[in-house]
DNA sequence: TTCTGTGAATTTATTCACAGCA
DNA sequence: TGCTGTGAATAAATTCACAGAA
């Protein structure tokens, strides 16, 4: 019946992508972690197999999710580490030096900021949002923290494309809709509900609640005599 | 070594779960944030429809997830909300009030703690570690506060089942040893860095930078003019 | 040989479409 | 009529298995 994707694909001049599956990019960050290990190794060239060993998957599903964005690999060697640790930054877009506007300078707002793996490359924190009076005008991690109603004027003078929200789930809504407002294009929502945004504007939620109830599925599961697959 | 799991599905008795999909245990606690919202709305009926619109997934999906665990709807008319709120938390063992263990109480685990949301209902934080002298004996929101070591004696004596980690990942892998061998069945991990424990124990890692890194992949895209699925 | 890249086969998940009940 | 529950159809993801390159 209808023309399946491969027609649409095919109207592209020059096609890398046919469409990569979900599954394959909420891969790609594990990836990037394990290429920068074996790189602090001085490990010059790894496997699909070691990788699938660090990661606990299939190694053709490695080579695969790979295959996707290039030929990286060398047949009968592997895979040159410090070649695909930067191919993978460029696919993930961490070349870019993306700015973030950090929403909520709480705890778990200073958590983020502090937390040093998460910005090492790709991100930087260029601005601070807090309702608190008595914490306006002051640097947290040497990062500038303003009032919320100033996120429209700052977030667009400094040209920031994604925002990190970390304020009480009651104020979420309200702040996803200054940033929508001042034109930002992503959020990370770490308040626990569903914001809603046009649909241009991406929006991840890390949800706490709902990492523990998705063990506890498991935990109550295995309590009751099912032995089928844990998370190992 | 075992026989295929089906085989051994059918040697119990009265087997309701066929072997549940994995997508699908992962969008229970978002129905269950679901439930909440309805009924504090004091809506008593909610259809397999209104729960996809909120999620945004198809109305079948929803009533094929739901059915894996019985029949809670009622043909022409919906699925009760308290009904299936009380159902989905004895589902996700949430009726059981599990004992969590929190390492690291720094702004990370500070934050965890007053998250309110996060613990309100089947999960009470019974024991809070950290490195730092100065804050052993101390209380954190109503939770004492014991020196790293005293994890092995603690968790044991409490019967602690969930272990939260919420230290660097230099120190990670030392304190899920720690629990591991203080009879931990789970572990949260916040720290950066994949953890090795024994096959019993269930482990499941947020990592920060591996969100970002997900929407700065979409956000790369749709920069470079592809048009396709952003996430609404 | 070893290990990648990739079509084909298989397994798993989603969506359709309709029977059955209120 | 309206909505659930569920087999059947479809779509998607994973794994197999092997050709081809170093």
């Amino acid at each position: 019946m209808s023309a399946k994707r491969s027609a649409a694909a095919k109207k592209s001049p020059n096609f890398k992508r046919k469409s990569i599956p979900e599954p394959t990019i909420a891969r790609l960050p594990q990836y990037l972690r394990s290429f920068s290990e074996f790189s602090q190794k001085d490990q010059l060239v790894i496997s699909s197999k070691e990788l699938a060993a660090v990661s606990s998957i299939n190694p053709a599903q490695v080579r695969k999710d790979l295959a996707y964005f290039g030929q990286f690999g060398q047949r009968g060697v592997g895979y040159d580490v410090k070649t695909l640790d930067s191919k993978m930054r460029e696919i993930l877009g961490l070349h870019k030096g993306w700015k973030l506007a950090l929403v909520g300078a709480g705890h778990l707002g200073t958590a983020l900021l502090q937390y040093g793996g998460f910005f090492k490359a790709g991100f930087r924190v260029e601005a601070a949002f807090d309702v608190d009076p008595s914490k306006v005008g002051w640097e947290l991690e040497g990062v500038r923290i303003w009032a919320t109603p100033a996120i429209r004027q700052v977030v667009r003078e400094k040209k920031i494309e994604i925002g990190i929200i970390a304020v009480p789930a009651s104020q979420a809504q309200r702040v996803a809709d200054e940033l929508v407002d001042a034109g930002i294009r992503a959020i990370l929502n770490f308040a626990p509900c569903v914001l809603s945004v046009p649909k241009s504007v991406l929006v991840r939620g890390v949800d706490l609640a709902s990492e523990l109830e998705h063990l506890t599925y498991f935990l109550e599961k295995s309590s009751k005599g099912d032995k089928s697959k844990s998370g190992g």
